[in-house]
DNA sequence: ATAGTTTTTGCAACATTATTGCACTTTTTA
DNA sequence: TAAAAAGTGCAATAATGTTGCAAAAACTAT
């Protein structure tokens, strides 16, 4: 029922009013959050200490995940359903608008496979691509 | 003669010493730096607003470039004879040791060719692979 | 080479962003 | 429902980034 609730309880930690506002906000959200996004949130004020931490907890127990971004920005977006705790499978490339500046997850764009050189070992492979979204074409 | 002073001449900007210094970290670094780097460096002890500036400079005049990372770090690379002041081609994965931090180019690697969706325009490619590098292995 | 102009630097102050310890509150467990 | 565990807010502190301005260095043209 209480989708909510499920993300939460599915990951065994507490659920609080701080988790369930942050948590939704994902939820509603298109694309990615920052962190003073959340924090200027008027539905969730809650101490920025707090917001660090269960967007740290988040990200831990894999319902989100951090966006490299280009300008620098921590972005943090939903993780699909085949994340696990400490162990993310974010296969889709981001994209990055230069005109309005939103991070946006194109779920349907597949990372490309890698290959590197001799020695190295790969755990995880972020694509990062910029230009103009098609809000703003 | 002095790749230094070639570097910044044909950018037309004042040949300081901090510009030298800096400069020639980079040229001496395999890999990538962070700001913090550069002002760690027993070389080159300039005010932190220095450093920030000439970064900021170099990445104008397209000597370096910000690489994102997934975990926010703000790392810098040189960039290859074929980026120009505002216009960047920087054609290589770019890879983050797990271990040992160090990020490295990966020239050889180049990037692919990724399709959007209909609707966005692409003007920049960046891929990062993290996982365990040659020297940590 | 040198005087005048332009650019860069360092300092100080300030703004923003992130982290830690601890007491208190809320949630979970049994 | 009480005890235990987990989470929150506050305060203090650290780290990171920005701006204005005066002094210093680099460039330009004689």
């Amino acid at each position: 029922m209480d989708k909510l609730l499920d993300i939460l309880k599915k990951r065994h930690i507490s659920v609080t009013e701080g988790r369930k506002k942050i948590l939704e906000l994902f939820l509603k959200s298109p694309g990615a959050l920052a962190h003073a996004d959340i924090e200027r949130s008027t539905s969730a004020n809650f101490d920025r200490v707090t917001v660090y931490r269960t967007l740290q907890t988040f990200v831990e127990k894999g319902i989100i995940h951090n966006i490299p971004t280009a300008d620098n920005a921590i972005l943090y977006a939903l993780c699909k359903d085949n994340c696990e705790a400490g162990h993310h499978h974010d296969n889709h490339v981001h994209f990055i608008c230069d005109n309005c500046d939103s991070t946006i997850c194109l779920e349907k764009v597949a990372v490309p496979e890698v290959k590197l050189p001799k020695g190295f070992t790969k755990k995880q492979t972020d694509v990062v691509v910029s230009g103009i979204c098609i809000e703003c074409k």
